[in-house]
Formats: structure tokens, C-alpha cells, sequence
DNA sequence: TGATTGACTAAGCGCTTGCTTACCATGGCT
DNA sequence: AGCCATGGTAAGCAAGCGCTTAGTCAATCA
């Protein structure tokens, strides 16, 4: 009897990292149950000893990723005090950043599969997201209350400074020049820059 | 006899207006010919007296929309004298910007389903891709060396700011509260803050 | 007028899909 | 020893897939 409530069996996170993968390059309805069983070397069949269906898997994978982002974000705000919006944001915005270009693959299936989920998951998922950009939201709120940040609509500039670190994973490749450090380093500017803060 | 060499019969654009939709709404491999068919009033067959493959369809969007936004960006750039790459920067932006609000149902697929295409197909589409980026990294380019503009790296942050606009696509929603030009000169303002321009 | 062409459909072919069934091996518990 | 829970497989089912075939029908042309 082991102290987890919940064990997690090593075959069951085979088969959610082949999933993950397939599902980054081929897209949920381009990859196959037999794809994903095939990555994680076994039979179609086990994979339903594991997952009640192919959505659940990218159901249970949407999950995890919102939930590691909004915990990303809420920690990455504590950790600079409130008094500080501008320094707060910076944080924010470099820990959101990198985050999307180290995991990228994850990032990708996480924000554009969200409509292969049915409408019950889809609406759990939607509302993860929602308290995402409630705390940036806070921030920039805050920031311009304080005189520290500039922008003539907060919503908007939330959106675009959250769209600018979503879209990372899209283009984001290993091989390329960018370490996702250079990356998350480069966009903070930028996005201080956005806010006139820099 | 008409003078068009190439008729291009009702029919034919109901078919490719009808995948476009669907391939917005589920992406390529969540769409069926049978799909797009019944869209276009059809029956499945029909699809294939217009077009070879669903393949096809999707590369002959990816083709039309790709080339409609490199000639915007060009045409946007040259509307403004290269002596003024702020200004170039700020038309280029907000036209982009404005495009894939509006437009935004056809931007998702040229940016988002380009996996689906076959390799020779997506080649074509990525040098357009490369054309685009070509034309906003002079700008900035320019601007830098003008003094005018300044940015630590300007591949990066013409990579930022088109990635900005393309990811409009994802997001905008007709019944939300802002309208493609609302987010065209919100965003241009953006833009110009990132590279100091403001 | 009779032949030809181009747009279209009903039917369906061969294959792949998500998922199920029936069964098997192992290892811990009583 | 006997049992059964766990985690796996081989085989395959029903449905759906992209695409083809064979043929209809109206408009066009010699």
C-alpha cells in the first residue's frame, strides 16, 4: 500500500506524453489512438485501461497545463510585493514566457486543441484561463492606478501581453537561436515597453 | 466563350468558402469532405469536379490568404515614404492587426493548419511567410539605424510583432465588444511603444 | 438534330477510426 | 494452495473516412 491516494502508474504518463507529443504535431483529430499506444510501445487496447476515451486524455492534458500556468502566474505575482505592479508585471511576464517556449509543445496542444474538448470540459478549462488573466489583469490595473503603467484600455493590453507569450508556442523552435531565457528576457522588455515602463 | 481563361464558377467559391469555415471551426482533420460538401449545398462528390483533394483545398486558402496578407503588408509599406519608418511601422501594424480581426476565420486557418499540408505545398507557403518577414524586419531595420527606433534585436521583435497580430486570429470574436479597428489602433499603439516609438 | 461537354449525384469501395470484447499473465493476499 | 485485482494483448466490430465510379441532365455547338 503506498501513500499516494492516487497511484500514477508508469504506463498511464507514457501514454500522456505520447499524447502530448502526437497531439503538438499532428493535432487531436490527426492523431490516431493506434499513434499514441504505438509512441508509448504498447497494444491500442491499454489504452483504454488507462483513459476512458482519446478526449479525457487531452481533456486530463489540457488540465494540467492551465493548471501549472495559472499556478505559474499566481506565484510569480507573490513573489514581488504589490506595491510593485511594474516589477510584478516584469516577473509575470518572463516566467509566462518561458514557460511557453521550454514547453512548448505542451503550450501548443494546451491552447489550440481546446476545441476538440466537449463543451463540459471546454467550460472548465475556460474558466482556469479566465482566473489567468484576472491576475494580470490585477496588475496592470493596479499599475495604472498607481501612475506606474500607461495603456488606454487595461483589458486589452492584458490580452495582448497574454496573446504575445500564448503565440510563443507556436513558433518556438529548439533548434533555433533563442534559448527560452533569451526569449522570456527579450519579451519582458518589450512588454514594459508596452506599458510604458522601461 | 468568356474571356476569363480560368472561369471560376459559383460553385467552385462556395466550396472554398464552405472549407474555410469548417476548417476554422475543427481544423483540417476534424473536417470532412462530406462536411464542406453539405455546406456547399453538394453532394461529396461534387467537391472533386472543383478541386483534387481536401489537401488541395486547404493549400489553395493557405496560397490566397498568405499572398492577400503579404500584398497588404507591401502595399502598406510603401504607402508611406521609407524616409519615415515610424510611420512605415505604425500603417503596417495597424492594416496586419486589422486584417486578422476581420478577417479572422481565414487567418486561423492560414496559421494554424499549415501542418496538414503536404511538404512541397507548405515549402510555398513558408517563403511567403519568409516575404512578410522581410518586408516589416526592414522597417525595423531601417529604424534602428535611423536612430528613430530601438530595439536589442530586430529579428526578434519583428518575430513579436507579427506574432502579435497573427495570434488576433486566434482570439478575436465578432460579438465581443471591439470591433477590427479598435484593436488595429490599440495595437499600433502598442507596437510603437515596443520599439521606443512613442 | 444529334453529338459533346461540364456540372452534378447515388452508390459504394477499400481502408481507418475509436473503442470493445474475450482472454491471459503476473504478483500480492488470505 | 487458491483467488482475484491489475495491466496487458489479439482480434475485431460498427461507423465513418477520402475518394472513385458510373451515370444523369441541361446547355452548347457542328
Amino acid at each position: 500500500m503506498s501513500s499516494d491516494p492516487e497511484p500514477l502508474p508508469d504506463a498511464r504518463t507514457r501514454l500522456a506524453s505520447a499524447a502530448l507529443d502526437a497531439f503538438a504535431a499532428k493535432g487531436f483529430h490527426g492523431t490516431t489512438t493506434r499513434d499514441i499506444a504505438a509512441a508509448a510501445g504498447m497494444s491500442p487496447a491499454a489504452l483504454y485501461v488507462h483513459h476512458p476515451s482519446k478526449e479525457a486524455l487531452l481533456h486530463e492534458l489540457a488540465l494540467v497545463g492551465h493548471a501549472q500556468v495559472l499556478a505559474l502566474v499566481e506565484e510569480a505575482a507573490v513573489s514581488v510585493p504589490e506595491s510593485d505592479p511594474v516589477g510584478q508585471l516584469a516577473r509575470v511576464v518572463e516566467d509566462f514566457v518561458r514557460h511557453h517556449a521550454r514547453a512548448h509543445l505542451g503550450a501548443r496542444v494546451v491552447n489550440y486543441e481546446l476545441s476538440a474538448l466537449t463543451e463540459d470540459h471546454l467550460a472548465e478549462i475556460q474558466a482556469i484561463r479566465h482566473g489567468i488573466d484576472v491576475v494580470v489583469r490585477g496588475i496592470i490595473e493596479r499599475g495604472v492606478a498607481a501612475g506606474v503603467l500607461h495603456t488606454p484600455d487595461p483589458h486589452m493590453t492584458t490580452l495582448a501581453m497574454l496573446s504575445l507569450g500564448i503565440d510563443v508556442a507556436r513558433w518556438y523552435r529548439e533548434e533555433g537561436a533563442w534559448s527560452p531565457d533569451d526569449v522570456a528576457v527579450h519579451y519582458r522588455g518589450l512588454a514594459l515597453r508596452m506599458v510604458g515602463a522601461a
